[in-house]
DNA sequence: TGTTTTTGTTCAAACGTTTGAACACTTTTG
DNA sequence: CAAAAGTGTTCAAACGTTTGAACAAAAACA
């Protein structure tokens, strides 16, 4: 491991100073071919590598983006970490990616240490457990742009990148009702993400459109993990009342209700059908295969990114009025909510 | 977003110089308990946050580990991001993660990349593709410390965190041979790459050692993905030759060759059983459950890392003589594989 | 009391780059 | 031909921090 070659070491090489390196390397006008010429050929002799922490220290940028995940194996969030980085490389910039395991304190802690690592932009999808925001204010007050992503919350006017939720609920039970479900389930995350609660309106707004009945039983809101859409389905057993369609919010909960309803010998989609959320990799694997929303994930780490980096370079050039990105979901209809194939 | 407060802002407010407010900060011995106290309070007043790029530009180092893997989405890379994180958070570092896609290419530029983001050192899963390592060569020469992980290369003595492939395939290949299997297959990936190799070593040990045939077209390689499972799966039909026990070096090829099987309307596992690799997350979610290998991906990125750091640490002190992890993996039965239910 | 040691702080340079101002020279313009 | 404009380079300061050397004052020793 040599020392590295610096632009001092190119300016020696050349018996010129180290400014006119500077400026040769970075295309200033004022520098002539001859020594444009002549100074690349050196670095590329030299081996020579910029040194991002030097530049960056002048220029007070570190080139690096952060980005904050409930969990990066969740495919959604891996999609989004994806899409951001390839938005962020094409602007010259690094992302560093942080895990807050949806745990409230494990995000204040991602904070400080993105904050100290000088970032120079944050993309933040919050913990399902965040139910407090002033870290985000104080970010706000004093580091660089933020935007949030996926899950986000009113208070105040923030730049952001999300999924139509409204929308996305709208169609999965459009999509249930058209396969002639009338006695409607929606399993819910938290309802104080919004996310989830414009789900929860779409799908109340449907079933008052149709006039069929709303139960409260049957919209119950929990993590929407596996075990939490086997107990609903469970309860529904030994209440005796088993709804003939489910729209779950997370794919996870879907399957952990499906299998407790093929356990119990009920058919899907013939008795009850599914539609899950969030398309990920095992509902394509199971059977019958999970009908699903596609949150267009990767298209949402894009936009974040690129909103972000809009921001960023703006500099301070006045309050720059908030802005969202809002995409369109995708029904991805498999089998466990088809049922009438001869149409 | 204000001007950030420094240790020169620090050293104003309370009539000091920055280098006090500096050996403060750090700890230094000579530093009164006063002035440490009161620079300390300050600082919080002042909500000051060190500058990572100055410190970094002054001490030479930038407090950043790359990761290059293949893909994020892969549950073994994403496990193993988790592992390298989490132990390079308790040493003070931030990781850079980035991806190849399997390409050679891509993997070149991610290299240069790295290089000019002044990384402290680089952990590397390489592409399946590569298969020149000049860019390992001269990294090693001129670049801070690089640690291989997963898929490595015997050339030249490099740090690495790797599973014991053979062990893997040995255990794997007897678990078959165990549930009664003595036709059979193995899927592997490119005999390049040693992992491959040593798994398909191990897999032919073992059918020498209980005198089971050797038959090349159950023993071919490929890129493992569904296809390709389903591909091989559909050729033995078409020879009429059906192996009775398929260990596939991937899940996802264990899965393409299942369900072909199933279609066919052979049974899993009573007249074919399957092991698969990788212990993928749908593997758990399919029917009959998919028997694999969980390669420790978390503890195989967490050593690598270690691995890294130590070397850091280590700085010029000689040549390091190179280190390696080996991990053991660890068989998981689920029902694709489990015939003698009764014993 | 004078000398040595210890303690707490300041000084000054350095890390590698960028950038506006300054300068010298050449070319264009009136 | 003098003044103005343009070209190519150097100068010098700056970004925020660290660190060994230097220094002054206080404490310990003789």
């Amino acid at each position: 491991m040599k020392k590295k070659a610096t632009i001092t070491d190119i300016a020696r090489a050349l018996n010129i100073t180290p400014s006119a390196v500077s400026k040769a390397l970075n295309g200033h006008p004022r520098i002539s071919k001859k020594t444009r010429d002549a100074v690349e050929a050196m670095a590329a002799k030299l081996n020579y590598r910029p040194n991002h922490l030097a530049s960056g220290l002048r220029k007070g940028q570190s080139g690096l983006l952060g980005m904050l995940v409930p969990a990066t194996e969740i495919k959604a969030y891996a999609a989004a970490i994806n899409g951001a980085e390839a938005e962020a490389e094409a602007a010259g910039y690094n992302v560093i990616i942080a895990q807050s395991r949806d745990e409230y304190q494990k995000e204040l802690k991602v904070f400080e240490s993105m904050n100290r690592t000088q970032v120079e932009g944050l993309i933040v999808c919050m913990a399902s457990t965040t139910t407090r925001f002033e870290h985000f204010d104080k970010w706000e007050k004093e580091g660089p742009p933020l935007v949030l992503f996926d899950r986000i919350f009113e208070r105040g006017k923030r730049h952001m990148s999300v999924l139509d939720d409204y929308l996305a609920s709208y169609v999965a039970t459009e999509h249930l009702i058209e396969q002639g479900c009338t006695r409607l389930a929606h399993l819910s995350g938290p309802l104080h993400i919004p996310t989830y609660e414009n789900r929860m309106r779409a799908f109340k707004d449907r079933l008052k459109r149709y006039g069929f009945e709303e139960k409260a039983e049957w919209m119950p809101t929990s993590a929407l993990t596996i075990e939490d859409g086997r107990a609903f389905m469970e309860g529904c057993f030994e209440r005796g009342e088993i709804p003939d369609g489910i729209f779950a919010s997370s794919d996870y909960a879907a399957f952990g209700a499906m299998r407790v309803l093929q356990e119990k010998g009920l058919k899907v989609p013939e008795e009850v059908a599914m539609v899950g959320f969030g398309n990920e990799q095992f509902g394509a694997f199971i059977q019958p295969g999970l009908s699903t929303i596609d949150p267009e994930s990767e298209a949402m780490g894009r936009l974040a990114a690129r909103l972000l980096i809009q921001q960023i370079r703006m500099k301070s050039s006045e309050i720059p009025s908030y802005r969202r990105r809002i995409l369109k979901p995708k029904l991805i209809v498999r089998e466990s909510s088809r049922r009438n194939v001869h149409t």
